[in-house]
DNA sequence: CACGCGTGGAT
DNA sequence: TATCCAAGCGT
């Protein structure tokens, strides 16, 4: 495909288009800081990269904060509660995301005496953290030659060679060009600047070819049809969901229950509710109230499904089962919830 | 390997 | 309003 002399060439351009126009993530340890002896740290470049999972980095990056805050280290992460970490995690999603998080800590932290392993394949064996996430912790904290390979380096490549295969078909094709082109030298900013220079120039919708340091050297770009690729197999559209949520206010509290630790919202809190199925189930509140319906119902969008919940409100005078998964807590409470259920109680106007 | 798994911003 | 999709992982 390329001479070695293009492929030195190739990864100059980009190094040194990062190192003018690339932008520095809170997390990104730059040159000049490397060169004054700052290495970066594995626990937050794990914890940053755990977070940006399908995850953008405006939404993710306040979180990293305030986790780096709250836990300063992986220890200070393994040992507090579960229940914790869900509660700072709300809002963010992909909570197995989370569950993994802190099972993770705790494996760094009791079996592998705080330190992150520093290769790929045993970063590979620790909870939630996959070929992506391995490589680039690899690569970025211990200088491993590991090819990083995201949905935005995914694009890059596919342009540049005009990937005929569909995703997530192409996906082995596009790792193999990929490597080819990953500088060994510095694998880490190399990956960082592939992935910053598709989430900035190489674009889904429209990207800025004119300020692209590669655009010489892509295919796509050559034929101007570059926004066709990456090809993706058309995914199927997504079915309708109906339920009830019932908001059980006591006094100026709110009952919430907690989820099972399987599934969707694991091990979250929630606003009760019924099942979520294709047709709605029936009005069965979990107790006796004088219950009113909310007109509209609440939308609200998962990744497989759109569910649509009746809103159903009430003072109610008698507590709920006491399994241990119910809750009253007040309004000021109920921002640590899955972002559905704040829709819902904003919706029902009590918080 | 296809699917389950959240949320919010951009267009 | 509808659609896309983001520094993916587990099963």
């Amino acid at each position: 495909m390329w001479t070695d002399s293009q492929i030195q060439a190739l990864r100059a351009a980009l190094l040194h288009w990062y190192d003018r126009e690339g932008r520095i993530l809170p997390w990104r340890v730059r040159p000049e800081d490397r060169a004054a002896g700052a290495t970066p740290d594995p626990y937050a470049i794990w914890l940053s990269e755990v977070m940006m999972q399908q995850t953008t980095i405006p939404h993710g990056t306040p979180y990293w904060h305030k986790f780096l805050t709250l836990y300063p280290t992986v220890e200070d992460l393994a040992a507090a509660p579960l229940d914790d970490v869900l509660t700072h995690w709300a809002g963010l999603g992909y909570y197995a995301r989370a569950r993994n998080l802190h099972k993770c800590a705790a494996i760094i932290s009791e079996a592998h005496q705080g330190r992150f392993p520093e290769t790929k394949a045993e970063l590979l064996r620790l909870p939630g953290i996959g070929d992506y996430t391995a490589s680039t912790i690899a690569a970025i904290c211990f200088d491993q030659p590991e090819s990083i390979v995201d949905g935005n380096v995914e694009r890059v490549i596919a342009r540049m060679h005009r990937v005929a295969t569909p995703l997530p078909k192409a996906k082995p094709e596009i790792r193999r060009l990929a490597a080819a082109l990953a500088d060994p030298d510095r694998p880490g900013d190399y990956g960082q600047a592939l992935m910053d220079l598709g989430a900035t120039i190489c674009t889904p919708r429209a990207p800025s070819c004119d300020l692209c340091p590669w655009s010489d050297e892509c295919a796509a770009y050559a034929h101007g049809d570059m926004t066709a690729y990456p090809i993706k197999t058309p995914k199927k559209e997504t079915p309708v969901r109906l339920g009830h949520a019932y908001v059980m206010l006591k006094d100026n509290q709110i009952w919430l229950r907690r989820r099972s630790e399987a599934g969707l919202l694991g091990g979250m809190m929630e606003v009760p509710g019924s099942d979520w199925q294709s047709e709605r189930p029936d009005f069965s509140p979990p107790v006796e109230a004088e219950w009113s319906r909310l007109t509209a119902p609440v939308r609200h969008v998962f990744t497989h499904f759109e569910l649509r919940l009746d809103i159903h409100l009430a003072q109610v005078m008698t507590d709920p089962p006491g399994d241990g998964r119910w809750v009253a807590v007040s309004a000021l409470h109920t921002q640590a919830l899955p972002s559905l259920f704040r829709k819902v109680l904003d919706r029902a106007n009590v918080t």
